[in-house]
DNA sequence: ACAAAAGTGTTAGTCATACACCCATGA
DNA sequence: TCATGGGTGTATGACTAACACTTTTGT
């Protein structure tokens, strides 16, 4: 099955026991100081040189494609249970211009403290934007990067969303911009604190903030049973 | 770029203008009689023969997966303008037992009227099953369909339906039975009423059901601007 | 007259919104 | 003592669910 050609976008000779003219591209989500970022790869080689992108890879001939992607994933962040989920296909004839490839995309949230860039990847080679700051992409990416952003926000209102984002503990107003920054909106305080209360989602902790210059606030963790039911049953988190 | 191979499932010698290893197939929606049904197709060679399993085809290395979808469902429906959205791709790597091939699901909205069958298809070839009626269906077929379900549940509570499923006049009961079938529970008819006509989606005719044996109901159609402005912005249609 | 579905009215309760206001803490 | 964010209270209005009720039409 394995047998050696040059890959047409580097000019490298690499392996091949994957899938011919399919790819798998990743939108990776991360939450950092109030801001939505997507984890962005300078390619080195190639046509496409000094310009960004997404992170990707191949598909091998014996894996699944979710497989793929979260072995492109880990091998890329290091992360091993990051929250993964299949875009759609992205299939235009002239999105690559050296030949026909399909694209798989996904999108992954992770938190920022437990990701580990790897594999032959600097700090210059990968860098973490804010939404607002990613300029033109390679190919067809900035679309991708779009439809990620719909999904995400289409999923933060049927479901609970921010255990792959936010730390271990967390305030509510930590949650609350997190629903302010993927939905760009801003919301009212009070009457958040009462729906997410409401929903038993959170587990209130014997524990405050420390060293911040105004009044201590709460720490909340996700309660992962009922974040689970919410998850599979879906509601109705509406603006 | 046309080359001949053997179609390794039929066995039998067609044209290769089309990407290796990557198919569409596509799960067509249609309402009959207060139905949500499905079209299959029988298999008449190879190695399902006999078994029934979703239309499909291959993508032609020029057009883009959705022209491709569009094309093969052209020729097998004769329906220009079907409502078709793009579920996502399908790839676990046993899912076609004589080699590795992704498909890309694709779901549909057609009129039984519009509905004319094409293309080398007999009525023994191509039938249309209740959706509770559908058997085991070839490959990742029963996959495809569940999710299409799932996908079709989601889009009914969020953007208005009914335009490319319900005739072009019809009852406030028919689109409720509508909304009861795809989302398999029962609704209050007055506070259905009531929910529908608030949205101003629907425009009242000067008409009226005939040759029914009971007091005979307004007919509606919708407001074509009304329908697309709210499917663009979406809304909360919750049960 | 009766069956069957069309269509209206009413009530009680829940929920979202908007905004006023008090609390705790570090500088 | 002031700025900053944490957190509570409350009045209003909108909407939903449940169901009783009236209307129309063919048989």
């Amino acid at each position: 099955m394995t047998k050696q050609f040059i890959d047409e976008e580097s000019g490298k000779q690499i392996e091949k026991s994957v899938m011919n003219s399919i790819t798998i591209d990743c939108v990776i989500f991360t939450f950092d100081e109030g801001n939505l970022e997507v984890l962005l790869i300078e390619h080195a080689e190639g046509i496409s040189r000094g310009k960004w992108g997404l992170p990707g890879g191949w598909i091998k001939k014996e894996e699944s494609i979710d497989n793929a992607a979260n072995r492109i994933l880990q091998d890329l962040t290091g992360i091993k249970d990051l929250y993964l989920e299949q875009l759609k296909a992205f299939g235009e004839p002239d999105r690559f211009p050296l030949d026909r490839v399909i694209t798989i995309g996904y999108y992954a949230l992770v938190k920022k403290d437990d990701f580990d860039i790897k594999a032959g990847f600097t700090a210059s080679d990968a860098k973490w934007y804010k939404v607002s700051d990613i300029g033109t992409l390679i190919y067809d990416h900035n679309s991708i990067v779009d439809y990620s952003l719909e999904r995400l926000r289409n999923r933060v209102k049927h479901a609970p969303i921010g255990f792959n984002l936010l730390p271990e503990k967390f305030t509510l107003l930590q949650l609350m911009q997190l629903y302010e920054e993927i939905l760009n909106i801003k919301l009212d305080k009070p009457n958040f604190r009462r729906k997410i209360l409401k929903m038993k989602l959170l587990v209130s902790l014997d524990e405050k903030q420390t060293n911040v210059s105004h009044r201590a606030a709460k720490l909340y963790q996700f309660d992962t049973d009922r974040y689970e039911m919410l998850t599979n049953k879906g509601f109705i988190f509406e603006v």
